[in-house]
DNA sequence: CTGAAAGCGCTTACAG
DNA sequence: CTGAAAGCGCTTACAG
């Protein structure tokens, strides 16, 4: 901080009015006379008076900024484009809100629940965005105990009547890929996934074994495969199938950077796309239109997920809203991978 | 804010010292006797308090925590894999470093400057991330007037003895690039870039004309093109390229994403690469890789990047440095786009 | 090694 | 509509 800036005090004395005048203005107390206020604005105007948001925030107990988690930034996921645009749309969301973004800096794994913690201990932020969804996230759990505002973009396990949330209807996505597998003959279908912990991953498995249950197939644990998101997961499972005795003639992978590597790795072993195998996946990322064939992906609107985040946690730090969820629209972007 | 949380006052009654020993124990001041420290750790345990960084700034005049400048949100250039990087490596910086970030939350554009302002006016942050570096930026001019300390990510072309940066050597780097096409016999080399009015962009165009200049190859302004950092640049220069009379043998790109649909739509033209058209490119992202051809690209190490800006800042905010340039060392990766 | 006191720059009942 | 006063929860010379 500069030394010797101008203060409320400075202004005050200029304009002839006290402090707590001056204090009015900024916060557009509409009790201040016209006359007053035209008054008090030029004299800040003239002395470069600008409110010292520190001294604002502990005095009004607010800070007038949201804290953003996001993934653990020595992991893979964080480079998932998913995440940039959702950052993005949290961005929208803050500058039409006004709040300002202090973003997590939990580079080592599992340090999530220290930073939302160090976060309002401390009194740095109004309200949190729980960028990702785990199964029975302490994080959760505490912001839950605390009461303390904040949204989530998945769905939560545990707390659901708590917390606001935003989310893709990720059982219907699923469950839809998994319809279009079997209207093309498929009967023996595989699941993998990035992360089995991500609730979004159980959604989406409970949308595969449903559409699997309502056709009469079998469901088979030994076709649930999980990894990381990232191309190694894509090309050990590659060959993990390859090798399989009894190959799927279907699978649904949940994420484009997995499936791309899959389906490299599967082409290499001879398998062919769609013909042998057919295949969904998610988020519809540039490399589902790259891939070879391109690839059906899910647009799950990762923008939208996270402007609606913003909403939502602004909602509950200014109006109390609670357990509030909304669904972002998915869509099935079609291409060359499941068959015909 | 909790209500009635506990403060230092009440782990001083506590521990029957005074608030200023309590805050003392905080700072790790070393004057403090073993004892008591001890005993006033105990006591804020027993309480759970955890000081408010919010008092602690305004008393101290130091908020902890850095403003980070990204691009404008609602621009492509946002989206480039390269941003996720650089921010990774800012996070990594500051976990280690033990500060917080501040996200810019300019999402209309050229509203940089007024972010800057913002922060520093009403004292949010102590230090500055500019995430990248165009020509003749106001950001830098404000924040050197101000003598505020700040760091860029690439090379100012204004004040540069003032401003702590770390940069590619991209002169090099565009020059090692056109050697390698010359190598290959190309003659006639175009310059396709994102954006003119990034500094980047003039110091690779820099090592361009050098290259030419040392080969006796002639400079022609009709073969530089620029625009942005998207596909749609590339797709528009394929088509401009591909109709041109007196084609170029060699072109050199400053981002994948741009040099992806540039082959691709000059390959829809019948144009091959790299038999007709040798090609290097930047930022090494898996867009490089996954081009068929596959792309020579330079890897510059946006991580690095980023962690180093972070270090930078620190050094600038806790040592007042000032001018302390970093280089990052760049390779280029070989592939199949220039030759051979 | 420790304490009393002033102060950081605001906000906000309370009173008029 | 406006002001005086207390207070937000710390830090930091100053003094001992």
């Amino acid at each position: 901080m500069k030394k010797g800036s101008v203060t409320i005090k400075d202004v005050a004395k200029k304009a002839g009015v006290s402090p707590s005048t001056v204090s009015r203005v900024i916060s557009q107390n509409p009790r201040i006379s016209k006359g007053t206020a035209d008054k008090v604005l030029q004299c800040m105007k003239e002395l470069g008076y600008y409110p010292n948001a520190v001294a604002r925030s502990l005095a009004s107990k607010k800070t007038g900024t949201v804290g953003v988690i996001m993934p653990t930034s020595s992991e893979d996921i964080f480079l998932n484009p998913f995440f940039p645009e959702v950052l993005r749309g949290i961005v929208k969301g803050a500058s039409q809100s006004g709040y300002d973004l202090l973003l997590s800096t939990n580079f080592e794994k599992d340090e999530e629940l220290k930073v939302v913690e160090n976060f309002i201990r401390s009194s740095k932020v109004d309200g949190i965005i729980l960028t990702y969804s785990k199964v029975n996230d302490q994080c959760i759990e505490f912001l839950c105990s605390e009461d303390f505002p904040f949204s989530l973009i998945g769905t939560p396990d545990i707390h659901k009547e708590k917390v606001n949330h935003v989310d893709n209807d990720n059982f219907q996505a699923a469950y839809q890929g998994i319809m279009d597998l079997i209207a093309e003959g498929r009967k023996r279908i595989a699941f993998l996934a990035g992360d089995k912990n991500l609730t979004v991953t159980q959604m989406r498995l409970a949308g595969y074994k449903e559409a699997l249950r309502e056709n009469g197939l079998s469901f088979d644990e030994n076709l649930l495969y999980f990894g990381n998101f990232d191309e190694a997961t894509g090309n050990l499972y590659g060959k993990v199938i390859a090798e399989l005795e009894e190959r799927p003639d279907g699978i649904i992978v949940t994420d484009d950077v997995i499936a791309f590597a899959l389906v490299k790795s599967l082409q290499e072993f001879g398998i062919k796309i769609p013909e042998d195998i057919g295949l969904v996946s998610f988020n519809n990322s540039i490399l589902a239109a790259l891939a070879n064939p391109p690839l059906n992906s899910v647009e799950v609107n990762p923008f939208k997920l996270g402007e609606e985040a913003m909403n939502l946690v602004v909602q509950a730090m200014t109006k109390g809203v609670r357990g509030k969820r909304t669904v972002i629209p998915y869509e099935i972007i079609y291409r060359n991978s499941t068959g015909t």
